[in-house]
DNA sequence: ATTATATATTCTGAATATTGAATAACCTTA
DNA sequence: TAAGGTTATTCAATATTCAGAATATATAAT
């Protein structure tokens, strides 16, 4: 069982920067919903799925369901670090080469259209 | 200029078992020629330079020739931490799933035919 | 059973990565 | 200039990834 191979499927998974981003929602708003997820990052579902499916299969993700919605989470808290150290080193690497980076800002707001439990259901949202 | 894209060009550039090896060489034993690490992998030294040159690209290791060699190193020390981070949340998830991982050791012992100054020249090694 | 909503999968062509083989380029010495 | 050693690049075949389109599945409500 080698390590370097193992190693290296865990950044081949990291190694998108939609899957980076929907870590980067997992680790800031905690569980969440798909619905959720398609809405901050502004993708189609299918494409959200898929992406969520690749981070499943790497075992970087859990997920649950609770009537429609699927819930997913990190599936650790080191993959917060992993998070933060990688994109540290990118923003390091960047200035080296004098570019500074930026990172969208991915928390959602109360104006997300999302309907899943956590986001609360808006009943009917005032308009004024 | 978004950093998720950076980011996750960088991890591209880790995703491969050999260049986690190089990098791993690179951390352990500094600076190092390309012989030194064609040794060390057991690799054909065209595949070396071909990995070399995609990590010089992310801006991962920087060269210095010095007469017939080409030594290479980590751009930073912030690699090494990128390295050790990586590593531990691959062994993590490992074990989320009963794997166990094993890394080959990589550092260079005396028997290394190297030729290379960093390795000093084995004059006429010493039969017995 | 039907409908509606949320999520997942499959299929596909284009783009990109992998890697062996051959060869080029670079430097030193003669 | 020629030869020899070290490293780099190019080419080509194969494999993998990307991402859109279509469709399937799961659950709830009627």
């Amino acid at each position: 069982m080698d390590g370097y191979e193992w190693q290296g499927s865990l950044m081949k998974a990291l190694a998108h920067p939609a899957r980076l981003q929907i870590l980067e929602v997992l680790r800031s708003d905690g569980e969440c919903c798909v619905c959720h997820i398609e809405n901050i990052l502004g993708q189609r579902q299918a494409y959200i799925s898929q992406q969520l499916s690749r981070l499943r299969e790497a075992g970087l993700v859990v997920d649950r369901r609770e009537g429609l919605n699927v819930f997913y989470s990190l599936v650790d808290e080191s993959i917060s670090r992993l998070l933060e150290v990688t994109r540290q080193s990118a923003m390091d690497l960047a200035s080296f080469d004098g570019v500074e980076l930026s990172f969208r800002q991915l928390e959602h707001d109360e104006s997300c259209p999302c309907t899943c439990p956590n986001c609360g259901v808006q009943e009917d949202a005032p308009a004024g």
